[in-house]
DNA sequence: CTGTCCTCTGACAACGTTGTCAACCCCCAA
DNA sequence: TTGGGGGTTGACAACGTTGTCAGAGGACAG
């Protein structure tokens, strides 16, 4: 990539100082109509371009229309839900977003935080991973940087905008319960993410409410691939194997349905799912679901994180969006 | 966000010239192990993050390691896999992702260009919108920013990566043929889309290849809600209705999927799908589809681009991946 | 003891932009 | 005719960093 032309090549051309430019690619008044014509065509000419990198360094301490995204996992339907609706949001701004996926990895987060910062973004929306925040986003908290979480409770004090994760899993939980299940089987992803601790929590509360009913848990389950081995271990056994499953993440959600179809079960064992699933009503039996509301999540963080950056400085926020179980049969499945 | 410490505060604490603080967080050489340990410890007291800006204005017409990624839609599965790996490859490469979304919209994606050049990326990597560049994207192309066009042709050359949609057309289309229908509906997303236009293409070049053979054409389909209506319309007539679907675009299949179950006609219509769906082997029947493969098209084009920033001046290339038809069975219904 | 070389450190310019201020020109009023 | 004022334009500094160069000081050889 050669030199891009500058205010100084651009006044050159049209033999005028480049402060002028200046003011002419900045639209400010107080350049007549004959110079601003004769620098236009000079700008156009030479197909000249702001440098981002020197205004931002000029009017540093200003706000500059970027904002950072680290995602756990990018390709995981739900955070590009949340991503797109961020987007949505922050183009209203006039802001961009960068971006970065950390694999679950605490540390590639920190380098994500420090490329971010780096970079001096206005503000960070950040799909925590692991269980407690690394050094450098730590020391952003305490600087003050407008920072929102989402999905995810961070451990520590800082806006944040989730699912109810514990309450979905509960009434989850308690659907099959309520439809006369007592040994239940609950698939989580990573154990050390917190939104499937919390969704472990409900479960587990649900179960603790009726006498005599049995968990089985299987975590870890990090790709479709693995939950749907997990299911056909789970019942190789089919005596001491539950008469029903929670899945407690999408994408275990998905293997669980492929393995029960796999296996031919599907009609015999009840299975609740959290999180969206793409055809969950064209499968046969439907998948119960409890959806979460990506959109709303995504637009909460937004206007959450400007509020910060525009300079509210209340404390700090925890919002919690609802989700309601969805009946489309697989839930509604009685044990034999 | 108050203003952050600079290399002057950090020199001032450790009592230095803020040259040697330059020194120290560049891990330059030359700088006494005393004089590292003091400057270090004021680093970490205050914080210090270098700023980028100030960086790359610099060393401008370096390259800064960020590069830019135009998506037309980031929710669709296939835009995030691709996005996803090109941030692998990306990350090797230690080069952060600024990414923003156009929704289609060409004039959308020329402010992104424009926005992205204007913090000096590396590169661009576009999912181009609309059938030609805009002004700024030409513009650019022009200049010999480096940039790498995905999934769909641009109309102008540049370096190109992209499954082979034509063929992948042309064989579904075939499949339903040999399996002897001859009334075959073709379900397209907007008509305005390059890569639908290909698939299109192979569709009409199978259906001629046959005496007789009837096209039904529904196109400009974006949406999972208005697939299904189309689909609902299709066969509000049953006499004049095609015996065999092929879903040209992966929302445009969901939309059929769901459809042809409401309706009780998915063991009677024969379906095959391009690109990847979720749970393809799932439902009943499985429905045949011809997945692209989005990691190895990121890739490739991740590659391009990296090779045109470290200076490759060859002509341009363009990069055909190929796809495989994969049957699961509602491919293979045979017209009653 | 002196000169030379090497190591370490700092002064200064420059990157491209914007904010401040001064200078210029022309018009109009006194 | 002259002075003042508004409308334009330009000179210059500054943002935070890195590259260049020079200077200070010590070690070592002659």
């Amino acid at each position: 990539m050669q030199t891009r032309p500058t205010l100084k090549d651009v006044a050159e051309l049209a033999g005028v100082s480049f402060k002028t430019v200046s003011r002419v690619v900045n639209g400010e008044n107080g350049v007549s109509p004959a110079m601003h014509a004769k620098v236009q065509e000079a700008v156009d000419t030479l197909g000249y371009r702001r440098n981002h990198s020197a205004q931002a360094l000029r009017k540093s301490g200003q706000r500059l229309g970027t904002i950072g995204v680290v995602h756990a996992d990018i390709a995981n339907p739900f955070a590009a839900a949340v991503h797109q609706a961020i987007e949505r949001y922050a183009r209203d701004h006039d802001t961009l977003l960068l971006s970065g996926s950390t694999t679950e990895d605490v540390e590639q987060q920190d380098r994500l935080v420090e490329a971010f910062v780096a970079r001096r973004v206005d503000g960070l929306a950040v799909i925590p991973s692991g269980d407690e925040p690394g050094p450098a986003l730590r020391q952003e908290l305490q600087r003050g940087t407008p920072i929102v979480f989402i999905d995810r409770d961070p451990g520590v004090r800082a806006d944040l905008v989730l699912s109810d994760h514990r309450d979905g899993a509960r009434s989850a939980t308690s659907h099959l319960l309520a439809h006369g299940h007592t040994r239940i089987g609950f698939l989580g992803s990573r154990e050390q993410t917190v939104s499937v601790q919390q969704r472990r929590r409900g479960f587990d509360e649900a179960m603790r409410s009726v006498d005599g009913a049995i968990s089985t848990v299987r975590t870890d389950l990090t790709s479709v691939a693995v939950a749907e081995r997990a299911v056909h271990e789970l019942f190789a056994d089919r005596g001491a194997a539950p008469t029903a499953l929670f899945a407690a993440q999408n994408l275990a959600a998905t293997g669980a349905v492929r393995a029960l179809h796999q296996l031919g079960l599907q009609h015999e064992i009840a299975l609740v799912a959290f999180d969206h699933i793409e055809i969950a009503d064209i499968v046969e039996p439907g998948i119960t679901t409890v959806p979460q509301n990506a959109d709303e999540v995504g637009r909460r963080a937004a206007e959450l994180l400007f509020a910060r950056i525009g300079g509210n400085a209340n404390e700090a926020q925890r919002i919690v969006v609802p989700v309601d179980l969805v009946e489309r049969g697989s839930g509604e499945l009685r044990p034999r």
